[in-house]
DNA sequence: CAAGGGAACTTGTCAATGTCTAGATTTGGA
DNA sequence: TCCAAATCTAGACATTGACAAGTTCCCTTG
């Protein structure tokens, strides 16, 4: 599809590196035809984002039904960053997007409720203290995850990003949640480790 | 000078909006002059990364030396991400970067120095842990700033940026510090609110 | 079965951009 | 004064996103 081969182009060099014209010329097709069907650039890239916040929010939910820890919803946001580089890379950048697009819209609210959820599972979990931790929460691994994967962690973390992620947001609420500790410290498949820049 | 009309450009619209020629337009001079000086586009923005790193560092050195707080060095962080946004959407995207650059290098050096050294004062700093807890805390503030430039962070926090940074970076090590109780909430002047997407 | 309407796609075109090359102009120091 | 480097100009080229108009094909509807 379509998608996909941008989505490869993104994950090659960046969302500002995929061309329409390119596309055109990978699926045999006339240089026009990507943008009939999206109108637009920012059309192909919102639907990108679109599926993206679906797999996210899929992500976040199977994390917390599995394993009932708000700790590990924080480890698949990672491992969705990682895995999904190329929409994790649109998601997050309103320029890009029509941002009043009614898929992107449900789509992304649909991911915001896999990670508030959570949050509101936990006792007195509604007052503000509740959505500051959540926000404290998101904030912790999303930035965690962009500095992933832009390569501005220290390496002394090892290269396993959800373990890197495990062991960073222990920090948030040590009390709360105590991690997994590793038996020994392996290294990550090569699928998870960056490799762009 | 041509950096300042460059940074106006992304902070209107994103680094993608920025154009050598129309830079080249604005400053009166020929379409090929802005390429002289920087060599490239990415020379350009390497250039624009460069001066932001130096800000920086300069503005978390500052809030450290006079207030000796780490979280109050997060709040000088999401100040600076508000007050300089073009730079900082710059400083963060390798892809669009020279990160061979020798001065840029050495700019991100000093200000990773002005962040971590904090860590170091505090007994024990030096050990994994230490770096861990630096780690956590720069992850936290960094997700932070880019959610709330982006406009993705809940209304119900208020749009005070730095009263946000201090609520929320509080979460992590809740026992050492304890956040400046704001007397009322105040609105945050003009000049630190989002205004793009 | 025929008409027609719309979806999918093509072809052609336009303005804009980044980059390259070669030349001109200015400037500062020996 | 002279020369060389820095600074800038002018022109060209390939590529891109977007737009407009036309074409082919299929499915529905009368």
């Amino acid at each position: 599809m379509l998608i996909d081969e941008a989505v490869a182009a993104i994950e090659r060099g960046g969302p500002g590196s995929v061309s329409l014209r390119e596309l055109a010329r990978r699926a045999g097709v006339s240089h026009a035809a990507p943008a009939h069907h999206f109108g637009d650039k920012t059309g192909l890239l919102t639907a990108i984002a679109t599926e993206g916040f679906g797999l996210l929010a899929d992500a976040l939910a199977d994390a917390f039904t599995r394993t009932g820890s708000f700790l590990e919803v924080g480890v698949a946001y990672m491992g969705f960053a990682v895995r999904h580089r190329a929409h994790f890379d649109v998601m997050f950048r309103p320029e890009l997007l029509r941002g009043d697009d009614p898929a992107l819209r449900e789509a992304r609210a649909r991911s915001a409720r896999a990670l508030y959820g959570p949050v509101e599972t936990v006792p007195g979990g509604a007052g503000p203290a509740a959505l500051q931790a959540g926000v404290a929460g998101w904030a912790l691994v999303h930035g965690l995850a962009t500095l992933y994967l832009e390569g501005n962690l220290p390496p002394q973390l090892g290269d396993d990003p959800q373990q890197i992620a495990r062991e960073i947001a222990v920090h948030l609420y040590p009390s709360r949640e105590t991690p997994a500790p590793p038996p020994t410290r392996r290294r990550a498949p090569a699928s998870l480790r960056p490799h762009r820049d």
